[in-house]
DNA sequence: CTGAAACATGAACCATGTTTCAACTTGCGG
DNA sequence: CCGCAAGTTGAAACATGGTTCATGTTTCAG
């Protein structure tokens, strides 16, 4: 649950305001601040979380918070902000190291399957995003759709994949990945997310017709 | 904005403890009290929305909340159950009418955007049920995602689809029908929904592969 | 008609939790 | 090593809004 390594990037990621710190220490609190909030947010949901189980989570005071921000709602959407871009860049890499766009597809889903459930607390919050903060909520998404088109239509005019590619088809592919992700990333982890990843590569491959 | 008469079934489908009304009255301001707590619910979201919003739109004393509701968690289950109902009700005969599945999936594709459209505030009650109601929405999306598979697979037992049918396929469809609601449906009405409809079932029986 | 149950009312109560602030400590630049 | 800027502290102010309840009104069975 506690912070591992890879926060770290937290800070730079998320900080760009008149509140950031100039020392050491500052930056320190303000990762701790990050950090618990992230997993605050994510156990408990935006509501049910107060700014004292932050600081607490973070060892720091409670008006501490307010040196690094102006409000509940501002952490939150830097947290949003952070795992979007998380999400992406963990993701990406594995869609282009394959050999083709149908191949990486697959490689895709499963990495995101297995990112979601190591980060479930991440998950959540985005998911939330949608009420607390809508834009950063709307960003995200219509952010992954762009990619996803541009990497299809790229790979249709190499022949990888049809022609006729569309919009509509990078939403209804983004849409079945994270409910994917949230069945089988959040909900439960029984299943093995390669295989997952395999049956819905396949049907996404070749479609629902019969043979 | 206000209670169509649609909205009749709400009473008898929410209705069922021990605070339900005995007399035509009380009926006639349950079903108000619903109607308003869906609208403000829709508008502003869980927290956004006081009590006292909900009553002044439904043209009744705060009090008068509390002849029917333990709480303001409760109308909102109360909805999110409702909403799910309607859903399925209104999508499944579609399905149900075509002369084979894979015509009935872009029927019911298609029918769904243009409900979503129709009801934007009953779509981010049962997103927003993730969180004020998390039980509700499991149900609603293991529900709907169950139906899926069944019926998927009893078109695979008339060859109308591939044999392999999982419970894989299953949420992968509904997540797809899920977000082309989302976006084309409640982010913005330009589109068609019969097109949209029609690109998506048509990635679906068929698949990304080339020609 | 009538009275008891159902329903309506809204001021007041109360719990919760965000934000402010003035005093205090730490640590870096000169 | 000094002094000031940066950072820390947590009690208290403050706002919000869900819930209660005692009182008044309406409905309807008998």
């Amino acid at each position: 649950m506690a912070a591992d390594s890879s926060m770290a990037a937290t800070v730079d990621a998320a900080r760009d305001g008149p509140k950031t710190p100039r020392t050491e220490r500052g930056r320190r609190t303000l990762r701790a601040l990050l950090d618990a909030a992230a997993v605050e947010f994510g156990e408990k949901g935006f509501h049910d979380t107060g700014i004292t189980h932050i600081t607490q989570r973070a060892g720091v005071a409670l008006g501490s918070f307010y040196t690094y921000f102006d409000s509940k709602e501002e952490v939150f959407r830097a947290l949003v902000r952070d795992m979007s871009a998380r999400v992406r860049e963990t993701v990406a890499p594995h869609i282009l190291a394959a050999p083709d766009r149908l191949s990486g597809e697959r490689a895709g889903l499963q990495t995101f399957i297995e990112f979601v459930r190591k980060h479930k607390e991440l998950y959540r919050i985005i998911d939330e995003s949608e009420f607390v903060d809508p834009a950063g909520y709307r960003q995200h998404y219509a952010g992954t759709v762009e990619g996803y088109r541009a990497s299809l239509t790229a790979a249709a005019e190499r022949g990888e994949v049809r022609a006729d590619i569309s919009e509509v088809h990078a939403w209804a592919i983004v849409g079945m990945n994270v409910f994917l992700g949230m069945r089988y990333g959040v909900w439960a982890g029984d299943s093995d997310p390669a295989d997952v990843a395999a049956v819905a590569a396949d049907l996404l491959s070749n479609g629902l017709k019969p043979r």
